[in-house]
DNA sequence: GTGGTTGCAAAAGGTTTGCATCTGT
DNA sequence: ACAGATGCAAACCTTTTGCAACCAC
């Protein structure tokens, strides 16, 4: 994302334009793959010293609740994150923990959404998300 | 579970009769909904006062590991274990949390996972699950 | 008796909270 | 100046590990 779209961004959001809040969404924006709070901050320190876990998990939690960021999990106990965009899934691998995009059929979702529908339900999401074994870590 | 299954079931599996162990599985079995560690502690320890989580924990895993119970994911950080069977998929409430199956169909799953294999991945599982808001919380 | 199982204490790892300080507006 | 943002310490919660005692076989 560009400085000057984030900027219009934060501003719609009445949210202050900080340097951290900046450069974070600009970093997780850039990134292909959803990433750790963790992540976030060991690359954001090299550009900030003394930024503090803390301030990471709070940024991450403002960004999602503002829609900026959503959260993806693959079960392991960690919560990642990535820019909000079009809906999509991950395939991961068991071995590596690398990460692909995967292109499920968005029919699908929907129509399994309308599913969940028929139960009383409102307001649904879903997670569909992949594990196996990448090439790479299958062949050795 | 019967009694008798569960005992058939570690003999099959090398593991020890023990009273924990045998009250674990049934308990366990016997609930509609996975269960979280500290959920299962709680109830048995009712059964066995001096039970430890260590002891549930660890037990969970065994478990898991023989395939005699599954996890299941919710994204909210916490394991949940139930019964191994057939492969199924939940729908949450946001809010009261309350959990009911939701008979997705398994061909879309099968078909995914082809979809998966294309991109080099072996061994291919996945997760499926919904969140939302049930009929009585949306109603409140 | 032997090795798997258990209880306890402690640690590990990720995340959250309280509070004082700082900073964008 | 004021409310929001930040750094720090500590707490919190779930899960894991090391070790001695215990129990099923």
């Amino acid at each position: 994302m560009e400085n000057t779209e984030i900027q219009t961004l934060l501003r719609q959001q009445g949210l202050r334009l900080t340097q951290v809040r900046q450069a974070l969404i600009a970093f997780v924006a850039g990134q292909a793959k959803p990433l750790t709070a963790n992540q976030v901050l060991t690359s954001l320190q090299q550009q900030f010293p003394s930024l503090h876990k803390t301030t990471v998990y709070r940024e991450l939690e403002t960004l999602t609740n503002r829609n900026i960021l959503t959260t993806v999990d693959f079960g392991d106990g960690l919560k990642r994150f990535e820019q909000t965009g079009e809906h999509h899934h991950h395939i991961v691998c068991n071995d590596c923990q690398s990460i692909q995009d995967i292109p499920i059929d968005q029919d699908i979702c929907r129509s399994q959404e309308q599913l969940a529908k028929r139960h009383g339900f409102q307001k649904i999401q879903h997670s569909f998300e992949f594990f196996g074994l990448c090439s790479r870590c299958s062949t050795t």
